[in-house]
DNA sequence: GCCGCTGTTTGCGCCCGCGCAAATCCGCGC
DNA sequence: GCGCGGATTTGCGCGGGCGCAAACAGCGGC
């Protein structure tokens, strides 16, 4: 049975905040690990159907309930993606630094966006159209990959957060999140590792399900032992294996 | 850049506790809404390129910690897949009934399997090596949307979850955690809805992050209530809406 | 038909971590 | 430089649900 070529609509980059210039190529997306598997035409095709955005710090990249139209993938900055429960209550589901996509997941389901991503920092994003994209993967298998590469690790990350929220206790379960977000946006410095994400004690309680008063007392804790060094939207691993040792060991 | 067209390992269905007879054609996954987005050809390729096996009750499908060699399709029975911490805590991850994905996750991000699916009836499954599945999702883009489609529900249940195991007491839990497994294995019967997975007051407290003792608590106060109706290793919701009022109400 | 195993029920006490409250601190904007 | 708002720290008390223990019930095997 032929299949037809696939048709990706074209759109140009020239509505809402959407960054003056040229049309994005390949090298905005070389370095991320995401595209790996796709050779050079590949990635310029694929950036060259993305529209290039600018997120302020604490705008939206779109809003629980909406129908998903786009996918995003953070080129820089940072976003966390939280969730209000009918009743009020609010979850952090995820953070994502550069390369991590947003939105993907409900485009593929198709219902509505789940949670509202807003940016912790001033971010910049591609955005594809859900068709686009859909299309693209249709066209390079290797870009499919990429994708359910990516949503296995976010299932294998949910799983892990599940598993640590049933079987283990509050402290052992922020150690974790820590851990869990200096892999994910650390950097190292002489005397440790810095979490380059700014996040408050609210919202680590929000991401281990603990209250910020616990995290608060934890830290502090830890702070005495000289595992952690925290301050205001900041925090510093002095002894990662410490952590290592309460989030595994006894 | 031409791409060459994949080359499918063949392999033919005779070794192991495979069943004997005819190479699986479309026919055995035609009914399943996983491959409804494909056409005949398409479905007939891939379920040619499938091997079929019996899993006796109590067998498990692959073992945590195995390299991902292939993953597999339920066609009948169903799988309860266990997670055993380094601790040595458990937690049920997932169940799968016909038409559920298993090993997936795994061979996408090439990490050993993370659990364990055991039968809990004599079940069939078809299995695909790895190579041969990744090589079928590159040749029909069809193939892939459905598995990033049964993916993104996978990551939108885990988070579901996620969000009652950090914001919800244990009761609406275990009433979330029941509805679930009404939705996706319960069969209309005359007087409610019967589910059709022996399942444990022990396995739904794995599920929901609570003890047997709880579990057994909550459903004998419901059934005192006439919401349900238990009985060894089986349930039966006598007043579903009655549950939804408990799961997302007070 | 009996026995043993596995699953289920129920009681009791204790402890972790939440809920509430209030003080303090730090950075950013003006 | 100053003030304000959000972030953080810390104290206190209570209660949900786990941990432990023991008795009971259904099902399958011999």
């Amino acid at each position: 049975m032929a299949r037809p070529r696939i048709e990706l609509p074209r759109h140009d980059g020239a509505a809402g905040n959407a960054v003056p210039g040229r049309r994005p190529d390949g090298s905005a997306i070389r370095h991320l690990e995401f595209f790996q598997a796709l050779d050079a035409v590949e990635r310029d095709d694929v950036a060259a159907n993305a529209r290039p955005k600018r997120i302020a710090k604490g705008e939206a990249l779109f809003r629980q309930g909406e129908p998903p139209r786009a996918l995003f993938m953070v080129l820089s900055g940072g976003f966390k993606a939280t969730q209000v429960t009918p009743d009020g209550h609010q979850v952090v589901m995820r953070v994502a630094g550069p390369g991590g996509l947003a939105g993907h997941v409900s485009v593929f389901t198709e219902k509505p966006y789940p949670a509202t991503p807003v940016a912790v920092t001033d971010s910049l994003v591609l955005a594809w159209e859900a068709q686009t994209f859909t299309a693209l993967m249709a066209r390079y298998p290797a870009l499919s990959l990429a994708v359910v590469r990516d949503m296995g690790r976010n299932i294998e990350e949910a799983h892990a957060r599940l598993r640590e929220s049933s079987t283990e206790r509050v402290e052992r379960r922020i150690a974790h999140g820590i851990l869990r977000l200096a892999r994910q946006s650390g950097r190292r410095i002489e005397n440790g590792v810095e979490i380059t994400f700014p996040i408050t004690r609210q919202d680590i309680g929000l991401m281990t399900g603990a209250t910020l008063h616990t995290v608060s007392r934890t830290l502090s804790a830890w702070e005495q032992e000289g595992i952690v060094d925290g301050g205001r939207q900041h925090l510093v691993l002095r002894d990662p294996h410490a952590l290592l040792r309460i989030a595994d060991e006894p």
